[in-house]
RNA sequence: GUUCGGGUUCGGGUGGCCGCUGUCGGGCGCUUACGCCUGGUAGAGGAAAGUCCGGACAUCACAAGGCAGCGUGUCCUGUGAAAGCAGGAGACACCCGGUUUCAAGGCCGGGUGGACGGAUAGUGCCACAGAAAACAAACCGCCCGCAAGGGUAAGGGUGAAAAGGUGGGGUAAGAGCCCACCGCUCCGGAGGCAACAAAGGAGGCAUGGUAAACCCCGCGCGAUGCAAGACAAACAGGGGAAGGGUCGCCUGCCCGUUUAUCCCCGGGUAUUAGUUGCACCCUGCUUCGGCAGGGCAUGGCCUCCCGGCCGUGAGAAAAAUGGUCACCCAGCCCGCGAGGGUGGACAGAAUCUGGCUUACAGAACCCGAACGGCU
RNA sequence: GUCCCCAUCGUCUAGGGGUUAGGACAUAUGAUUCUCAGUCAUAGAACCGCGGUUCGAAUCCGCGUGGGGAUG
C-alpha cells in the first residue's frame, strides 16, 4: 500500500485483532478485484523508538510475512501495527505472536 | 605497574542457508513493451544525527545602482577553494610561589581562562542604597563667622563601582596645594616580521563601567534551495488594464527600467504522481549494451626515499542493506581450576561535499602528570 | 528531504537588563448559607537545560533538549 487513504480505509472498516507486540487489520479487497494478490502495510510509529529500532521491526515483520503469510495471499488489505512493547522482543517472540494473533483472526488451528 | 589528562586510529569478524534494492549478462514466453526463471557484481556512519557555518550545482527576462541590512574581529606561521583547524607569540584577568616595600604596589617564575578592534567619535543606560553614579556634587563632619553665608573631598556610612595610593610638608580646616616613592596619561620609540614594547622625556592627574546597548572602524556578503531546476508538455490566438502592473536578484525606501507583466475568453495538454537532475569525473570510439585511455578520492601490499603494484567508487522513493545457524574476538558474572553462563555503545544514507557541535560500550598505539616498586 | 518559528505557575498569557516575575481561569482553606451554587478573603504554585557577557540575565549571546509550522 502507498496511500494514506487506503491505510485509513483498512484500520477504519476493515476487522481488528491486538496481540502482545502486533495488531493486525484485515479487509476484503473490492469485489472486482477479489482474486488478485494482496496489499500490505506495516506501520512504525514515532513512540516506539528511534529510526534503527523501527527500521528493525519492519525488517522483521517483512521477514515473517514472507514466511508465514501464506494465508493472507491473496483477496485482503493487510495493516500490521507494531506495538510499543515489540521494541523490547526478539525475532522469535514477534514470530510466535503474529501467528497467535492470526490464527485467531482466521478462526483457524495455529498453522505455525 | 596503577590512576588521571590529552591526541590518533578502530568501532566486532568469518562462513553456510533463505530473502531484499540497484546494476550487468544469459534463457523462456513469436520480436518489442512487459513478465517469469537464472548467474555475476555492488549495497549505511564516525557521527549517516543536529542543520550551526562554508563550497559545488541550479533558477531568478536584460542592464547601472545608492542607503538601510547581515556576518566577522589581537599578531605571526602552517594548512585549506572557503568556512575553519593547528602551532607559536603578545596584551589582559585570576590563582600560586619567590623577592622588594612601613604600606600600596612593583618585579621575577609557574599555572588557568576567554567571541581578545575601538569607551579622549558621538548617544544611551548604571535599579536599590547613598549627600553625590559622572561638563560632578556638600548629608553628617571639620574650619571661618554673632548670624546670614562661605571654605573644605582628609574622616563617616552606601554601593558592583565614589574621580589616584602611601608617607611627609603645608593650612583656619583641608586639598597634587607642594615634595618623595609608586601608579596613571601623553610624547617617544631601543628591540621585534608583527601584535607589542625597553630606555628617555613631559603632565599634578584633566580619562568610572558597559559595545554578547545603539554605534564607529577594518574586512567580507545578491536571494532561493534538488520539493532547486530541466524535458515530455506549457504552447499559439483574441480581448482588456496605464493615477495600473513588473523588474533592477528576500524585504523597505530612494532612484531608474520596461511592457518580457497582470486579468479575462475559449482551444490544446499531464496526473493512483512520468523521465531526468542522481551516483566519481573527463576525453575518444561505439553494434548505444558498453569498451579503451587519462585523472580524482580511498583502502591494502612493497620500498630508506623517489615511487610502484593491485582493488574499490551505495543510490531507495510507504523508501533496499534483513532473517537464521555455527565458530571465533573483546567485555561482564560464577568457579582454586578445567570450564560454564551472559552478551554487543551511540545510532540508519536521500543532490554531492569541507568543517563545527552533540551522542557513544569498548579496544590499540603515542605523549604528559601523580603515586608505588625494582635497578 | 529542505527551510523556518516557539518555549514563563496545572492552563492561557504580561514582562525584552534592576533585586517580591504580574494577571485571569483552575486548585486548596476559611467566611456567608439548612445545603449547594454564587460572592468575599487568604494561600500554594512558574522563567526548558548547561555555559558565557554583565555589578546584576526570564530578558543579551552560544550550544543542547522538547514542541510546532511551511514547502510537491
Amino acid at each position: 500500500m502507498k496511500r494514506a487513504s487506503e491505510f485509513a480505509m483498512v484500520r477504519a472498516k476493515g476487522s481488528s485483532e491486538a496481540g502482545r507486540f502486533v495488531v493486525i487489520n484485515l479487509a476484503a479487497l473490492p469485489a472486482d478485484q477479489a482474486g488478485r494478490h494482496s496489499r500490505f502495510g506495516i506501520i512504525t510509529t514515532k513512540r516506539i523508538g528511534h529510526a534503527v529500532i523501527r527500521n528493525l521491526l519492519r525488517r522483521r515483520m517483512r521477514e515473517i510475512l514472507r514466511a508465514h503469510g501464506d494465508p493472507l495471499a491473496s483477496g485482503y488489505s493487510v495493516v500490521v501495527v507494531m506495538r510499543n512493547r515489540a521494541a523490547f522482543a526478539d525475532y522469535r517472540q514477534l514470530e510466535a505472536d503474529f501467528c497467535k494473533v492470526l490464527s485467531r483472526h482466521l478462526n483457524k488451528q495455529p498453522a505455525c
